[in-house]
DNA sequence: TAGATTGTTAATCGATTAACAATC
DNA sequence: TAGATTGTTAATCGATTAACAATC
């Protein structure tokens, strides 16, 4: 329900934060509670009420004054919007250290990502699999993500194969690649990247951890 | 909330931005450049030149107009700045899939990262070493914290885990945890926490992606 | 009812972008 | 010089926060 067409835009920090109350929720189903406010949930992730407010109605949600939000519809309500209960298929390549983590991680199935196979450019990894999924060549991936339609590429690999790996992942028809590489890729505009740099967030630490060390 | 007493206050996004110039940078060195201007940078990366200038601005670095920015000078200017050429010492807790990940990861000793310890709880790891870095009983921490004086911790247990774990490494006198775990961390104001949810990264990914499979 | 909470509009704050003078 | 680029101030934009009426 509540299908607003091209409803207000919602900001990327609204949606950076939709996961975070997901997880607090889910916490708190656990303990038993079947009713939230947004002042409790504000309160506990320290942040403000009107803000909480904000986020959740932009997942559609319409709560009771007085009362709150009803837990199992509120999940739901964002689940439903991040597209979180309709897996998306997708594909890693780079089955290194970090692409093996992923593809062992196992929590991505209940977020609605499915890793179908995983892609490496050496022999030796060629024809296993890690945590279930088959290494395949990555020779194959046009064919397999064309003939399977995938719509999302995960890129794992060392800095210096990472833009050829893009390329061919958009040559092949992916929309979306989530690149972890330390890497600036180059896509067409059309696709969608979303950077997750580990030295990025690590910096943000260093620096602030630095400046309070001066105190 | 934040009292950081800096000459210049430093906004987040800018220091995420740091790391990705670093980056293209680099890839620009090697291929012989030594001079760059912001018109370059923002060009290449999609961004606006002022809001490079500014960025640059931060780090203390000073261009000559009609020039442009020194490459050793200006890469130095932002390695300093984010601390990345005085190391910060850690120690990681949760020695599963992504947590021998990142001790595999190498990328980091350039940033100003080494990991000394890694604690687990499982007996079957402890004595052991991954990618060379021993692995520890976490009864060990708080001792090993306080000896070597480590200020930054890294969680990436599972998350019912996490946040005993964050309260031993804050009791045990850490400063900053980067938290790998799909969790939020209570922990006391002035500990610094970044929160690195691979789950929250996705879930961006995956709502742009579904909207743009709309249309 | 009284009071807590939602939903929404207005004000504030901060970051980005534009404009432009200074400089080499 | 002429023109590209820096550095900086002002304007704009967007997100957060405050205020408040509606509601149960």
């Amino acid at each position: 329900m509540n299908q607003l067409q091209d409803p207000v835009p919602v900001s990327r920090a609204t949606l950076k934060r939709l996961p975070v109350y997901h997880l607090f929720l889910k916490e708190l189903q656990a303990k038993g509670r079947d009713v939230v406010s947004c002042t409790r949930i504000a309160e506990a992730l320290r942040l403000e009420p009107t803000q909480v407010r904000k986020d959740l109605a932009a997942t559609g949600i319409v709560g009771r004054p007085r009362i709150g939000y009803q837990m199992p519809e509120l999940l739901t309500s964002i689940e439903t919007f991040l597209g979180w209960n309709n897996a998306n298929e997708a594909v890693l390549v780079g089955a290194g250290n970090l692409g093996s983590a992923l593809l062992g991680y196992g929590g991505f199935t209940e977020h609605g990502l499915s890793i179908v196979a995983a892609f490496d450019a050496s022999p030796a990894k060629i024809g296993t699999e890690i945590h279930g999924v088959p290494v395949l060549d990555v020779a194959k991936l046009p064919d397999l993500v064309q003939r399977l339609n995938i719509h999302l590429g995960i890129i794992t690999t060392p800095a210096p194969a990472a833009q050829a790996i893009a390329d061919l992942l958009v040559e092949s028809g992916v929309q979306a690649i989530w690149n972890l590489s330390p890497t600036y890729l180059e896509v067409p505009a059309e696709v969608i990247v979303e950077n997750t740099q580990l030295a990025a967030s690590l910096a943000v630490l260093s620096n602030r951890l630095a400046a309070n060390l001066h105190h």
